[in-house]
DNA sequence: GAGCAAATAGTCAGGGTTGACTGATCAGAG
DNA sequence: CTCTGATCAGTCAACCCTGACTATTTGCTC
């Protein structure tokens, strides 16, 4: 077999390629990185440890993507080494890019590892919390809307808070899954919660 | 502040929640476990690698969740070690469960990442990528569809299968997403993709 | 009855991630 | 003027995960 099956980045974290993006517009250093990607709130999208930054800008460097351009430091404190892109660097930036909105992954949400589990608990316990979560997934809708509106008000382009508009159409089809769920499970006429109870019984001594 | 912030559990790895809720019917051995998560498809739900099985397992042993009961060896095979549940393993399995069904936590999915980078793209280069996306959800929806009518048909009950129905629905929601964003581009009136490619021109010499 | 793939059962080095830590400087309160 | 808390800039040990590796036994084909 000569396939290529979407070869392994040398470096995996998407933080890596915020970096590589923040790059482009020209040579950083690593705090004010950092920096940046907080003004942004980019961390509602991209998970960000302010260690982590550190780490993933190593990684990118020992791969070829950045080079180190100058250490400077003012007054005493710490020295800051600015980084540049490569092109390397500039290549794999946009290729990564390409490929993360081409190709959907398979992905592991943790609600789905909890439904393939959630037969261990009894109807009654699960419709109780499944009414809990659709409280709370429709505080997080109504959060993510008024921040949206707000931002789109104060003059800045939709496209830049497309990622919301995406959080919050997966978030309205997950409140219309859990509806649908409670009620499958309670409806009267043909519920599953009566033959679900027996076999949870069997299950739990 | 004395707040508790859903207190970081000692073992992370949803795995150990599999392995947990699997020992509720007795005590098993590593590879029986293994095996059983492969032949029930769990590892469309839950990340699997047969290397991390072992160590989550000893982690829920030194976190005191599950205790080794004796070691056995047929022939001259590797020995098996057998685990069963102590209680207070009991206790987490049901704890743990019960707050994935209860709390939506914030994650992040590779898309959402993708889209708040997106403007680093070409409009033009993006509408093409996401119309091949849109051809593989749709692919990967039938797939699931398929799947999912044919284990009801031969006689499984559908509680069985509904975090495959939950990713199903958001797998809807994200074609609807992805066409409404495209047209949104496309749009011949107010389309994105001028101010878009103004925009990206400024960005990238 | 030899040869080979698949299944059985598990180990472990290498690399990635987290989160707590250090220590200097600056802005404002008292 | 000095104390406190926030911001600046970065390091590092501990932990976690992945993927590759070993080594035996069973099942199947030729």
């Amino acid at each position: 077999m000569t396939e290529k099956k979407t070869k392994k980045r040398k470096v995996g974290n998407l933080l890596g390629l915020a970096v590589l993006s923040y790059l482009v517009q020209g040579p950083q250093h690593p705090y004010e990185l950092s920096r940046m990607l907080r003004e942004n709130e980019d961390g509602r999208s991209i998970k960000f440890n302010h260690g982590s930054l550190y780490m993933v800008v190593q990684q990118l460097a020992k791969a070829g993507f950045v080079t180190e351009q100058e250490t400077t430091r003012e007054g005493r404190r710490p020295e800051r080494t600015v980084y540049a892109l490569t092109d390397a660097g500039r290549k794999e930036q946009h290729d990564w890019l390409r490929e993360l909105v081409e190709e959907p992954e398979h992905e592991y949400p943790r609600f789905v590892a909890a439904l393939s589990l959630i037969g261990a608990l009894h109807p009654d316990e699960a419709v109780e919390l499944l009414r809990h979560r659709l409280e709370r997934l429709r505080e997080q809708s109504a959060e993510i809307r008024a921040m949206v509106d707000g931002t789109v008000a104060a003059g800045v382009h939709p496209l830049f808070l497309v990622e919301e508009e995406y959080r919050l159409a997966l978030l309205t089809a997950d409140q219309a899954f859990t509806e649908r769920f409670i009620t499958q499970i309670t409806d009267p006429e043909n519920g599953w919660a009566p033959a679900w109870a027996r076999f949870h019984e069997r299950q739990d001594p």
